[in-house]
DNA sequence: CTGAAAGCGCTTACAG
DNA sequence: CTGAAAGCGCTTACAG
């Protein structure tokens, strides 16, 4: 642990450099040089004297003073539509890691995908001096991404992606494509897709590929069979009693494009006497730790979230060094459970 | 937006002073001072001239800068077992809210209940120079809370508590006596307790509350009735597993102390061909925002996890001010739905 | 009411 | 190889 000077001060670089007799310059360069060899900054002899002393007091540099003079702070803002989202907390767990990995710092703030608390939270990062943003909850429409490039803030995305910006994401139409594949091989043909919110790329670029996908293989599916929602449990729910809703034959099979929003249609469909896994498939997205647990496990699309936050790390450094890294898109897997794991069955009556 | 200087900085006081022809000892003074009035800092025509200036160029002070001038960064360090677990997620976000009215920033980090990583993360955030640690992991041994008292770091517990050190918590002693007295009114006489992991007070409190309500009422429970557990879905699946095989008559109802540990137990319910709510009533703890959206909607004690955040800044501010605030225990409530809503089975066969 | 100075702890050219 | 100085942006007694 960090520890104190005699009077109980915090240790400078200062009180290093008098028990030692040298000047608090040589100190500082014998700290930032390579930890082996002082390569010109001192003497191996005083090197070793300074190292040996900074480590027995346990001296710990100051990162506001230090900032201060090197104007980076090596701190990282992240924005994320709710910490208290599966998806995001796992994300960021990858991000801390990573960050501390290089010597950075991250703080973590809240939008719930309002623009005004955007911007506001933006702020506050800003504030602080962050170097540079990692953006988990960015909007299609994308108009406050335009505006931090104008004002020169690095940034990249995480999550969710805009063409056009550096990004960390999985590939979701490649995930979405899977799902169709899968379900259309079990032998469902009346299928329904609980999409999410149309201003996030996660639940566009789901739905897409598996639009594509199913009609590709010869499938159909109309604009109603495509029930946007929130992408929580409650959201899938209300998603869920629409498509039973609909008075036309239910569908065999639904793809939730978010593990939370597939729960709750999981729900709605027992609300109405249906059996998940034999009346009606039901697949999710993320495959959160819960999918696995359910009383009927479910079927989810294993997207490493994890890997997500440490790529965005990646991209911000690259970022700061000025290189322009291209969008990284990781790859989804398709995680077969008892909610999807019979064929279709081979009826339906009228809900 | 933060607004840049002409040359494309940022605007710093100098600048602010310069353009006004005053001293920046003398802008320092009037952004410091009250809103309103410029007490005794500077003339009220002087005052107002900053202050428009100020709010025109979007001047935002450098905290590093006032932070190594101060001695006080205004930063907050959190510590959690894991920001994943979605208890501590809400937590933090009652942390993040109340920490930015107050003009605080926080930090999080995730412990993973690991001994030695508590020590690292502590450490991490002391080296950022965090005014104080906001701790959600304490374990009831407690040495570490020990060593910080004598380093005199500036700390409060939240969510586990340790008699003798600051806390926010909810009161999971009467949690669990509301729990005992709602299965007994039920009619149910066998129980089962999946208790947690004994080193976190949440868990012993909320064991403890039952057993001492539940013995009270007239019922008996044994030790092996009890059995400690992880906190997520895997160890609540585990411990129900091991609930339903000792060959004994199995319970007509268990209380986990965790939601998560709930979900868990219902599954292993559901293996074995019973039915939540009917042949087994299952209780949870903490009211997650799944429990109400299960296909078998949970019953749990709410706690007020976001609150219980906000008392944990509004303490921790208490500290730094050299107070030493009581511990505080947030009332829990009980939400009663379908997963014990039925009175108990008349009789039990042998599992 | 306002200015001038000192200093928080660090880093970084610049000398020698 | 090492020292000395300047300065990052701020705050805070201290004068006047």
């Amino acid at each position: 642990m960090k520890k104190k000077a005699d009077g109980g001060r915090t240790v400078t670089l200062k009180d290093l450099a008098q028990e030692l007799g040298v000047h608090p310059s040589t100190v500082s360069r014998v700290l930032h040089s390579g930890s082996d060899v002082a390569k010109g900054a001192a003497s191996a002899a005083t090197a070793e004297r300074v190292r040996d002393l900074a480590r027995k007091l346990g001296y710990s540099p100051d990162p506001q003073a230090a900032s201060l003079r090197t104007r980076r702070t090596k701190l990282l803002g992240v924005i994320v539509p709710r910490l208290s989202d599966l998806v995001l907390a796992i994300m960021y767990e990858g991000i801390d890691e990573a960050s501390a990995e290089v010597g950075y710092s991250a703080f973590v703030m809240n939008s719930r995908d309002d623009p005004d608390e955007q911007r506001r939270k933006i702020d506050l990062m800003l504030a602080r001096r962050v170097d540079g943003l990692i953006i988990g909850d960015a909007h299609l429409d994308g108009g406050l991404l335009q505006e931090l490039t104008d004002r020169k803030v690095p940034f990249v995305l995480m999550n969710r992606r805009v063409p056009g910006y550096p990004s960390a994401t999985c590939n979701d139409i490649v995930g979405g494509e899977i799902v169709a594949g899968h379900l259309w091989e079990m032998g469902h043909r009346q299928v329904a897709v609980i999409a999410g919110e149309p201003y996030a790329s996660t639940a566009i670029d789901r739905t897409a590929g598996f639009l594509d996908r199913w009609r590709s293989l010869g499938g159909t599916i109309s604009d109603d069979d495509v029930v946007w929602s929130k992408f929580d449990t409650a959201g899938g729910r209300e998603a869920g009693e629409k498509i039973l809703a609909r008075g036309k034959p239910r569908p065999t099979a639904i793809f939730a494009v978010n593990d939370f929003a597939a729960i709750g249609a999981m729900g709605a469909l027992r609300s109405h006497g249906l059996t998940v896994g034999q009346d009606v498939a039901v697949v999710g997205y993320n495959d959160t730790s819960l999918a696995a647990e359910l009383p009927i496990p479910l079927t989810s699309v294993h997207s490493p979230m994890a890997d997500i936050g440490r790529t965005a790390v990646k991209l911000i450094q690259a970022v700061l060094r000025g290189e322009k890294p291209e969008p990284a898109q990781l790859k989804p897997t398709l995680l077969i459970r008892e909610s999807s794991a019979a064929r279709a069955p081979a009826e339906v009556s009228a809900s």
